[in-house]
DNA sequence: ATCTATTAATAATT
DNA sequence: TAATTATTAATAGAT
């Protein structure tokens, strides 16, 4: 038998930002592979739904999504259970529609940045190499991580606009109050209630 | 010594879904804890920045987010370091295209919801109760829920729109290739290149 | 990337 | 639902 050890095995660390850069990148990457291998189970074990977003120390975007946005949808429309709503009141939409016009000013920055490209389209290439050549394929990936954003949004968007259906189907089963604007102010003061979201506060 | 153990501990389990009901939820709620401390660690050990929507079983709706939606803007937005992005081609704006007319869809069914729920404004409660009974505060509980995710997808939209400013900031500093439709469909048929989601392919 | 010793997560149980 | 415990799984440090 041998008494010398190999390594020290896992050291207890501080749960403190890493200083050392190459460390925390190494850190990074393990830990950004256990957490997405702890999603996947999770899914596969209890049928949750996952979309997860996650920013490397550099700002490299990863995404994870166990089902693409069809599925999830379908999924949550057909499905029936106990945890149905019940009466719900009008705020859902109240706030929905803040939601609503952030976005409509999201898209009129989107279109600005639309017609401001267009201008640009008459500029020549400086390159003159290939347009997949290491550095355009580096941008590339770059598009594609994007994309993933985009396609996360759209699932989680989709999501939202599910279960505001749902809702809103149930609330044709029940008699509902009428709740004018001040009441719903009222009414949100009063929502100090714990969230499922119980985790460190977030 | 005692040779009789408690339990038998941590067991092996496959992977696949947990047939029994009340064994699902319980390990959904371990997991759930574990994964958000996970994504809790990654935040502070790397800096790294992690939004995180989950589904129970039932559908209840969980969020996890390190930093408010304006900090991850803001620090989005600030930070300089070698990962800035380099030229990158028209489709960015192409495939943002897409997603402004899905959102536009949204939207329209979005005031359709809100258009029928006014319609409905009349109603009686049935009740008579007060407005925060048991009944309600759960409803209000999913309202929480709900906003949550609502506030989750802002987030995540405001941080892809930094995305896109600072892609068209970038692409100020080069020339650009001009480049049609038709180029756009062709190289996307090229983009089978690894995307740095490299996990189970999803 | 791969290897180990160790810590951390968690399945079964109470 | 919460706590305990024995075991598996994740991972810090080293190569």
């Amino acid at each position: 038998m041998n008494a010398i050890k190999k390594t020290k095995g896992r050291q207890k660390i501080e749960m403190k930002r890493v200083e050392h850069e190459a460390k925390r990148e190494v850190t990074f990457s393990k830990r950004k592979k256990g957490l997405f291998n702890k999603a996947s189970e999770l899914c596969e074990l209890c049928g949750a739904e996952v979309a997860l977003i996650l920013f490397s120390p550099h700002l490299k975007p990863f995404t994870f999504g166990h089902l693409d946005a069809n599925e999830v949808l379908q999924r949550y429309l057909t499905r029936r259970d106990d945890h149905s709503p019940g009466p719900v009141s009008r705020n859902v939409l109240h706030q929905l529609n803040g939601v609503r016009e952030q976005y409509n000013e999201s898209l009129k920055r989107l279109e600005e940045e639309e017609k401001k490209s267009k201008d640009q389209k008459s500029g020549t290439s400086s390159s003159g190499g290939f347009w997949w050549d290491d550095q355009q394929i580096e941008n590339f990936n770059e598009l594609d991580e994007l994309e993933q954003y985009v396609e996360s949004m759209e699932k989680l968007k989709k999501i939202v606009q599910a279960r505001l259906d749902e809702i809103d189907l149930s609330e044709n089963y029940f008699a509902n109050e009428f709740i004018n604007d001040q009441n719903l102010l009222d009414q949100n003061n009063f929502s100090l209630i714990p969230h499922s979201n119980d985790f460190y506060g977030v």
